[in-house]
DNA sequence: TTTCCTGCAAAAGGTTTGCATGAGC
DNA sequence: GCTCATGCAAACCTTTTGCAGGAAA
């Protein structure tokens, strides 16, 4: 986590990540954040891409997700919320529950931590992945593609 | 994940892996285990250690974890139970909550999804830190030593 | 003309894999 | 002998970084 200064340009590679971010409701990993801006940007690189998605959400207008299942994830949704993972698509989306800050102050007071918040992801398989089947086991792979 | 049949061996490379994850509370990482282990059998090599560490929790006797703040931990405790993690020293403590099964069936009921379980991390600064001063703000570095 | 950003390419860090060898049924 | 597991090294994937050039204030 580097130290931004407060001022910074809105440059039409920033704006255009933010805006894809904004209008996504899904959570797209760095590449595919990348992938579409793109599409309106081509010359963007994907270290720019990284670096701008670190200083967004370094500055709070983006979060940067940290869950299981390997690569980053990121979030025009900087509210406090929580996710759901289809272990069978790969998919991540908002999960419709209302947070629960009371359970900080529980855990403080069991435990001597200074607790700063939480993060809950639950993991399931989503309405599409169910109709295609109730049990497939193995070689489920989580899609690669850019439906996101 | 890979698909690991019904037989395999017990060699003593997977039982000290087993044995010092069950040995402790904390969760190290990959290359922590390997160094532990090390001690006991100065030749085991790390990619020993990741395979047995897939292996054994894809066969359920120790748990993955996925947690933000970068590498991959493993938890010789299988049983279901929650995680807080320090932001300034990067250590990681089991959380002194009961579980809370129930939130798995809200959530299946307003979204559709087949929920299997949910992962729940708390962020806090430990005891151990909070006495070291309550804000150092930057530069605060996970201690990378193998005091697990 | 200084500062902030970019594209490109290389490096870094963590994890996985291929391969030849070795141990256990 | 067949299978499973190992050590080693190379490959891989995601993310970070160095650097020279470019745009904005």
């Amino acid at each position: 986590m580097l130290h931004y200064g407060l001022k910074f340009r809105m440059t039409p590679q920033r704006q255009a990540i933010l805006e894809e971010l904004r209008r996504l409701t899904s959570h797209p990993t760095a590449d595919q954040v990348h992938a579409l801006v793109r599409r309106r940007l081509p010359r963007v690189s994907l270290g720019t891409v990284y670096r701008n998605l670190e200083m967004l959400s370094d500055c709070g207008l983006v979060q940067k997700l940290e869950m299981g299942g390997g690569q980053r994830r990121f979030d025009g949704n900087t509210g406090d919320h929580y996710h759901v993972r289809c272990v069978r698509c790969g998919r991540v989306e908002d999960a419709p529950l209302k947070p629960m800050p009371a359970i900080d102050d529980t855990l403080r007071k069991v435990s001597g931590y200074e607790v700063m918040g939480h993060r809950l992801e639950f993991i399931g398989v989503c309405p599409a992945c169910r109709k295609e089947g109730p049990l497939v086991q193995a070689s489920q792979r989580p899609s690669g593609d850019i439906s996101v």
